[in-house]
RNA sequence: GGAGUGGUAGUUCAGUUGGUUAGAAUGCUGCCCUGUCACGGCAGAGGUCGCGGGUUCGAGUCCCGUCCACUCCGCCA
């Protein structure tokens, strides 16, 4: 049915027949000369027809947008001052010997190089917009990153495995997706939240090198970067250690990033430990492309009079940090208003400020609210300790440290972004050196904070119970410019260790078993030291497509409330399906 | 659960202090046009102003409720 893409065709077909299948891009009639411009998945070609042809000429006069065409012709080289620079095809055309339309096609709902069209609009006809150029890269280069992964962990010796998708609920960790059981009435599978027991029960059946590019659902709210369906790049390893294990991935990522999109990654990755990631940036993901930096100065505040300063520094949890702003002197008071605004939303009751006018005029060059309740001497040694220069800012946050940091943390971010302030291109680093735990106010009991089968850095129980909150983990997670792209952990591999790391999380042996019981079983029949990862494929994508929205990186996504305009679904279920799965709604769905 | 922004022609948007027949661009339809590629020219069609209620002589505009979309907080081991 069709000798080329029309994408394909070049110079060297000159005089060539070629047959040529594709969808109408756009239609130019001039009355005694047509032009179309034929697109399929490799590109357009402009496709012309000529009076003398009359039969051809009349077809093509009827076509409009979007119609699905057959078209053999002969390659010619364009007249001379017609050839397209803006097209790969541009220096050559096909002279329409015949047309054929194999389908019709009505008016589409927007145009394909709108560039600005509403997202649910795109989404309902997901089919017509991924026809955009735009949205068919994103796809070919999702399938190239899934290929060289798989090819990677192939040539390493990792074996491809599936899990199941209709699998148990878990207690901890994100809401689950329930799949009612017909037969085993008032009874739900849950959708995997990541395959997260499995893989380490391959470890134990000796399977040595685990990977997987799976589907994992979590029912919580959605994001710019979160799906309630995403896909992970699944691994787990035996008889590694962290060291091992953020090497070998790190080579990974490393092709990934030149094979894909010929981009160098900087190596090696920079490390950074969990405390010092809050300390210097207020987050466990910092953007390392962002100069801007928290200064501590929780010490020189202690004393001062300021309250707002001296009751945090004071306090035990308390911080009081700095954020100096190259040339931040210039933001307006409407403009620190909308920070102040901004930073309100992670709990900040304000966002105290200096401006430095003139670092060498003393009190005199400066200009804030809050200088009248500091003493010079201490001014002094914060202009010092922020290494102020004239025409900059410095923000402070004081609070309980947590809304310090989430608040300068983000604001941190928002500010290089306003101000155009990234440098550089790519900036991997691995965070190391969690905490075991956070404790978790309003349950009164340990969380675990990455997942409950992380191995401690302590090799007894007696130890991980001596002081649960001071405890590091063995895990790690890569962050790429400010975004989480994976993590992992080396897991804990005996039963003792295990039943006391869930004992901490306030799940005793008896629940343990009805949870678990299965893995703390297979711990025991011989369970070989272990440990792994998971990449977000989707975030890994967005990234390398610059996308801003993980939307643009799958091809039928869900809206901000997990609804598909496309299909609509969710949709109410049958009387009949109910019935068979002993299923009664406590409220009926509103009619439509 | 909360905060914000938006919803007007197929699409993207404008719409003043509440006041005559709700506009623009683009798309669409018809006619004209033999070298365009954002083709051009002329003419035309196209509106439940998201939905429901209220205030008013009069509502796209004001008020209340509701739905949808997007961004963020909470949430996401």
């Amino acid at each position: 049915m069709r000798s080329h893409y029309c994408g394909q065709l070049n110079s060297s077909l000159l005089d060539r027949e070629v047959e040529l299948c594709g969808w109408v891009h756009k239609r130019r009639d001039h009355g005694g000369i047509i032009f179309i411009d034929l697109r399929d998945r490799e590109g357009i070609a402009q496709i012309v027809f000529d009076p003398d042809r009359p039969e051809p000429f009349a077809i093509a006069d009827s076509v409009r947008n979007e119609y699905v065409l057959r078209i053999t012709g002969k390659i010619r080289q364009r007249p001379e001052g017609t050839m397209n620079k803006d097209l790969p095809t541009g220096e050559i055309e096909v002279l329409a010997q015949t047309i054929e339309i194999l389908n019709k096609a009505r008016t589409p709902p927007f145009q394909l190089d709108d560039e600005n069209v509403a997202d649910d609009t795109r989404l309902r006809y997901r089919y017509i917009d991924l026809r955009r150029p735009q949205m068919l890269h994103n796809m070919r280069l999702r399938a190239r990153v899934a290929r060289i992964l798989r090819n990677y962990l192939d040539e390493k010796g990792f074996i491809e495995i599936e899990t199941p998708m209709l699998t148990k609920a878990t207690p901890e960790g994100a809401r689950d997706y329930l799949v009612p059981s017909r037969t085993h009435a008032g009874s739900f599978f849950a959708l995997p939240q990541s395959p997260q027991l499995f893989k380490q029960l391959l470890m134990m059946s000796g399977m040595d090198r685990y990977y997987q590019i799976v589907r994992c659902f979590r029912d919580e709210d959605l994001r710019a970067d979160r799906q309630p369906e995403f896909t992970q790049l699944d691994i787990e390893t035996s008889f590694m250690d962290e060291t091992q294990i953020t090497a070998i991935m790190e080579e990974m990522i490393i092709k990934l990033f030149k094979e894909a999109i010929d981009a160098d990654l900087p190596t090696p990755f920079s490390r950074m430990t969990y405390a010092e990631a809050i300390y210097r940036f207020g987050n466990d993901r910092p953007d390392l492309r962002n100069p801007l930096e928290l200064t501590e100065v929780s010490d020189l505040m202690k004393e001062v009079e300021f309250k707002v300063f001296s009751g945090p520094a004071t306090m035990p949890d308390g911080r009081v940090a700095a954020l100096r702003v190259p040339g931040g002197a210039k933001l307006s008071r409407k403009e620190i208003d909308d920070y102040t605004n901004y930073v309100a939303n992670f709990g900040a009751r304000g966002l105290a400020y200096i401006k430095v006018n003139d670092i060498n005029a003393g009190t005199e060059g400066l200009q804030s609210p809050v200088l009248k309740f500091l003493p010079e001497s201490i001014i002094k040694l914060l202009l010092e300790r922020t290494t102020a220069q004239t025409g900059d800012l410095i923000f402070f946050g004081a609070d309980k440290a947590r809304v310090v940091n989430d608040a300068l943390g983000a604001l941190r971010n928002r500010l290089a972004a306003d101000m155009n302030l990234l440098q550089g291109q790519w900036r991997p680093l691995w965070i190391v050196d969690f905490p075991m735990f956070e404790y978790n106010e309003d349950e009164k009991r340990w969380d675990a904070l990455h997942h409950p089968f992380t191995a401690p850095q302590v090799n007894t129980t007696a130890e991980l119970e001596a002081d649960p909150g001071q405890c590091l983990s063995r895990a790690y997670d890569l962050v790429l410019n400010g975004i989480e792209m994976g993590g992992g952990s080396v897991r804990i591999n005996t039963p003792d260790m295990q039943r006391t790391a869930l004992r901490l999380l306030g799940i005793d042996d008896q629940a343990a078993d009805e949870k678990f019981g299965f893995l703390i079983n297979a711990l025991d029949y011989g369970c070989p030291p272990h440990g792994g990862i998971a990449f977000g494929l989707d975030r890994l994508v967005m990234m390398m497509t610059g996308s801003d929205s993980i939307r643009d990186v799958i091809a039928f996504p869900k809206t901000q409330t997990a609804s598909c305009p496309l299909t609509s679904a969710p949709s109410p279920a049958s009387p009949k399906q109910l019935r068979e799965l002993g299923i009664k709604l406590a409220k009926l769905p509103k009619q439509e």
